[in-house]
RNA sequence: GGAGGGAUACCCAAGUCUGGCUGAAGGGAUCGGUCUUGAAAACCGACAGGGGAGUCAAAUCCCGCAGGGGUUCGAAUCCCCUUCCCUCCUCCA
């Protein structure tokens, strides 16, 4: 959410900037008349009310000393059926305005390149060196069901399409690239453990900005009315929802594990096989509360906390700077990072790291106060994957297959894996 | 799931039965001061925050006792709904 007062005073150079990220903008230009009816509205209600706070003093005075107050008891009646009617009023106009706001999108930063599609993403480093192949690689699906590590089959028996069973070595792999990460970012990152619920409320799902425009895209329980979480920055970025915090304690840094669910409503079709699009996966998430100055300078850090991880599993990535168009409804900067696969014959997504600065603190209202006599201000938010753990298998069972069929497993994982140097067929 | 009890400011806590100088007592913590070589203690002082409207800035006004409705001239106080916490019973990994 942006600020309304910044929109107010600004609302033509807004318009400008949204519509750099190809935004329709018909739908927001009530906003001037919302807000001004809105203020119009709030200014005869108060002031009717100053009168009925008065006089409720008076009646009170005037009973006391056992005087009649009749006249004054109906003359306010009448106020207060006023106040009754302008309220509701006020209330239609401040929630069409809420609404207006909750699906306006963040403003992109100056340093965000233009662009029309994903094509216009730019691409900003390299690392690595892809491997060469001397036998042709197979896609990760035929590699690990050979290996009998997942079982995409049963999965869709046991429950449907886009599941799958890690089994054996495999989901020994899985969990030891959650534990890797994990110690990763909190010994060498200075990043606090966490493990969130995997369900949250209709306010938090609002408060990072997958409600109320995204609705389809997220699992709801309904007898409830929780969503099941499409990220861990969900349960942890509101975790500080209605929060004033300490200026001194930031940046506060969080790394999360949890399973994620997402409904891909619109991707039939896409990713079908294998790990790369499920309804439900791993993720260590990375998420970050800094001072507004300073959330630039973090989302650098960000970004390289997350490549980090790719440099240490040995694995070849590229980093993009998201276009105007590519950028997502609630971030003004975002990287994504892409890791080689090998199948593919090209990059894919395995991070995206965002600064959202105060947008979704405005819908989560976290504030922070600089000095204990200080007015609290908006903190700015980040978060990045760190990474998304079912396409990091993915990649290592690619890029370190071997003619055989087996796996390699990378050096740093193999502390976790009981000192294993390769997955094997039994 | 059943039966009770709660939620008041940074923390503790009175007020709720019996609606009106409660625009919320008192204590603790915190901050400032006096005293002291320095500190502690004691004493004095400050301490409702936050949001909104308004303004160049103020003044001023509105909201605010978990959240949302209602009754009333007037609600922390009466009524209804929701959430969360506690105790006991039941169930359960």
């Amino acid at each position: 959410m942006l600020d309304m007062k910044y929109l107010r005073s600004n609302f033509v150079e807004v318009k400008e900037r949204l519509k750099f990220r190809g935004e329709d903008m018909s739908a927001f230009e009530d906003f001037e008349a919302l807000d001004q009816r809105r203020r119009d509205l709030l200014g005869q209600t108060e002031e009717l009310k100053s009168k009925r706070n008065s006089v409720s003093q008076e009646v009170a005075r005037l009973k006391r000393e056992k005087q009649d107050a009749d006249s004054l008891i109906v003359e306010m009646r009448e106020v207060g059926e006023k106040i009754k009617t302008l309220d509701i009023e006020l209330r239609e106009t401040e929630e069409k305005l809420e609404s207006l706001l909750l699906n306006m999108p963040n403003i992109p930063h100056e340093s965000v390149p233009a662009g029309e599609s994903e094509d216009d993403n730019v691409e900003v480093r390299r690392h690595g060196d892809i491997r060469e192949f001397d036998f042709e690689a197979k896609p990760h699906w035929d590699v690990a069901t050979d290996l009998d590590i997942l079982d995409f089959e049963r999965a869709g028996k046991v429950t449907g399409s886009r599941f799958t069973f890690y089994k054996g070595a495999g989901s020994k792999l899985e969990r030891a690239l959650i534990s890797f990460m994990l110690d990763l970012h909190t010994e060498e990152h200075g990043y606090t453990e966490m493990m969130p619920p995997y369900m949250v409320n209709r306010a938090s799902m609002t408060g990072t900005g997958q409600l109320p425009k995204f609705e389809e895209d997220a699992f709801r329980v309904e007898a409830e009315d929780y969503f099941l979480i499409p990220t861990a920055e969900v349960p942890v970025t509101n975790y500080h929802r209605d929060e004033i915090l300490n200026g001194d304690d930031l940046p506060i840094s969080y790394a999360a594990y949890s399973a994620n669910f997402r409904s891909e409503a619109g991707s039939a079709g896409r990713d079908t096989r294998g790990l790369i699009r499920q309804h439900q996966f791993n993720k260590v998430e990375l998420v970050r509360f800094v001072k507004p100055e300073d959330s630039y300078a973090e989302l650098e850090k960000l970004t390289g906390h997350a490549e980090k991880v790719l440099q240490l599993l040995g694995l070849p990535y590229r980093v993009l700077n998201m276009c105007s168009a590519d950028l997502g409804f609630t971030a003004a900067k975002k990287y994504d990072i892409e890791v080689w696969l090998p199948s593919y014959n090209t990059y894919r997504e395995i991070s995206s790291c965002s600064n959202f600065e105060g947008f979704q603190a405005r819908r989560a209202n976290i504030r922070f106060r600089r000095e204990k006599t200080g007015k609290p201000e908006q903190v700015h938010t980040l978060n990045g994957s760190g990474l998304a753990i079912g396409r990091t298998f993915a990649a290592i069972i690619e890029n370190y297959q071997q003619e055989d069929g087996s796996v390699i497993i990378p050096e740093v994982l193999r502390p976790y894996m009981g000192g294993k140097e390769r997955i094997t067929k039994k």
